[in-house]
DNA sequence: ATTTGACCTTGACGTTGCGTCAACGTTTGT
DNA sequence: ACAAACGTTGACGCAACGTCAAGGTCAAAT
C-alpha cells in the first residue's frame, strides 16, 4: 500500500499519517526504490488504533505512551481520568448553555443590555444625566458582568431600593452635588456632608460591601480629590456603624 | 487604572488584555508619560464583557463581530449558532463517554486486547500459527477497529461460525493450504480447488460483503500472486451465486 | 512521444489564545 | 542604594494537523 491508500482506508489525510511518523506515534515503513512508503496491513492495524484512541479524546503524546505500554495498565489508567475529564467537559458545557439560555432570552427583551436583566432594570431606574450617575453605571455594569450569577441577583437586590421611585429624587440629588463638587478641595465642608447623607441613603446590606473596597484602589482615581473624600470618608462611617 | 489592576479586576492576566488590544478587541487607552496605559473604567467594562463572552465558547474573531455589531442582531445569531454547537459537543462527548465505558470493561477483562470484546473473542477460537492465519488475523482487527460500534458487533457475528468448534479443523486446514502455495504459480490447480472450499465454508453474509472489495487493493499486495488468485476466484465464484 | 493528472517526496508556514521567556525601563519600599 | 515588583515591546512555544511550495514518479490519454 502507499500512503494514500493506507490513509483512504483508515480514513484520515496522508498528512495525518506522516504527522505520525514524525512524532514516532507510527512507525516509518520500508521505502520503495523511487523513495515512495510501502505499508503492510499491520500499519493500518496501528494507525487505526491510534485514531481510535484520539478520537476518544488523547492527545496524541498519551497515545504514544499508551501505544509504547504495550500493557492494560497505563490504558485504564489514562481511560479513567480521560472519562473523568469528560464529565467536567460535560458539566462546564451544561453550565455554558444555561448562561447562553439566560442571554438569549434576555437579548430578546432588551437587545441592546450588555448586563443582567435584574440589573438593566435596576439600572433603567437610577437616575442618569449627571457626570457622576454615567461613572456610577459604569462601575455598577462591572460589577455585574464580573460577578457571578448568584452574586449578580443579589446585588441587584440590594440596588433596587435606590431605583425606587420614592427613593429616586433624593439619589439624582446626591448626584448632582457629587457633580458640584468634583472640582472642590478635599475639605470642602460639603464633602463631609455628603458622606453623612449618603451612609444615611445607601441599604445596610450595600454599605456593608463597600467596607472591603480600598479607597486607593486605582479606578477610584477616576473621581475628583473630593469625590474620593467623601468615599473615604463614608468608609470610615460605615465601619464605625458595624464594630 | 494600570494594566495589572484592570487584569486583576476582570480575573483575567495581563498578556490577556494586550492580545486584546493586539486583535483590536480592546481600544488602546491613553498612555501616561512614562509609557504606561492608563485604564479606566469603561474599559474594564469592555474587557469583562469580552470576557464573558469568551467564557461561553465565542471565539475572539466572533466576540469582534459582536462587540462592532452594536446591535442585538449579530448577538442573537451567534448565541444561537454556538447553542447548538454546544448540543453537538455534547452529544458527541456522550458516545465518547459510551465508548469509554466499553473499552475500559473491556480493559478490565483483556487487558492486552486492542479489538472489541466480541472479535477478541472471535480471534480467539480461530486457529493460529500460519502465516496466512496472522494475515487474517490483521485484517479482522483493522475490519474491527475501523468499524463502527453496530457494525463491529454484526461482523463479529458473521465470524463466529468459523471460530466455533465443529469449524475450526476446517478453517485450520485451508489456512495450511493458503500457506502451502504461497510460492506456486498463480495457475496451480490447488488454487481453483481452494477457491471452491472456500467459498463452501465462509458463511453466505461474509461472502456477500467481500463481494464489495476489489481484488487489485493495495493492502492485498501483501499476499502471494496465487493467493491473490485464490481470491480472485473466489470473489466471481460468489457473485455468479448472488445473482 | 508527449502531455495531462493523480500520486508521492520534504520543508515550512498558518491556525487559536494566550503562556512564557528576554531584555529592558519605572516606581516603590527598606 | 539596591531589590522587588511593576511596566514596555518582541518573539517563540503549544496541539494537531491544513495548506501551500517546489518539485519527482508513474499510468493513461492524446
Amino acid at each position: 500500500m502507499r500512503i494514500g491508500e493506507l490513509a483512504a482506508l483508515v480514513g484520515v489525510s496522508t498528512r495525518t499519517v506522516r504527522h505520525y511518523h514524525h512524532l514516532g506515534l507510527l512507525p516509518e515503513p520500508e521505502r520503495r526504490a523511487n523513495g515512495y512508503r510501502e505499508y503492510r496491513l499491520r500499519d493500518a492495524v496501528v494507525l487505526a488504533r491510534v485514531r481510535r484512541l484520539t478520537e476518544l479524546g488523547l492527545s496524541l503524546d498519551e497515545v504514544k505512551d499508551v501505544l509504547a505500554d504495550e500493557q492494560g495498565r497505563e490504558l485504564r489508567e489514562v481511560l479513567a481520568e480521560l472519562d473523568a475529564d469528560l464529565a467536567r467537559q460535560q458539566k462546564a458545557i451544561e453550565a455554558r448553555r444555561a448562561r447562553l439560555a439566560e442571554l438569549l432570552a434576555e437579548a430578546e427583551l432588551h437587545p441592546d443590555s450588555a448586563v443582567s436583566p435584574h440589573m438593566a432594570e435596576v439600572l433603567r431606574g437610577l437616575p442618569r444625566g449627571s457626570r457622576f450617575a454615567e461613572f456610577d453605571q459604569e462601575l455598577l455594569a462591572l460589577v455585574d458582568t464580573a460577578a457571578g450569577p448568584a452574586e449578580r441577583a443579589r446585588f441587584a437586590e440590594m440596588l433596587r431600593p435606590l431605583a425606587e421611585p420614592e427613593a429616586r429624587g433624593r439619589s439624582a440629588e446626591i448626584y448632582a452635588r457629587l457633580d458640584e463638587i468634583a472640582d472642590a478641595p478635599p475639605d470642602d465642608p460639603r464633602v463631609a456632608a455628603l458622606a453623612e447623607e449618603l451612609a444615611d441613603h445607601l441599604p445596610e446590606e450595600l454599605a456593608a460591601l463597600m467596607v472591603e473596597q480600598n479607597a486607593d484602589a486605582g479606578w477610584m482615581q477616576e473621581m475628583s480629590p473630593a469625590q474620593r473624600e467623601v468615599f473615604r470618608l463614608l468608609l470610615s462611617i460605615v465601619r464605625e456603624r458595624t464594630c
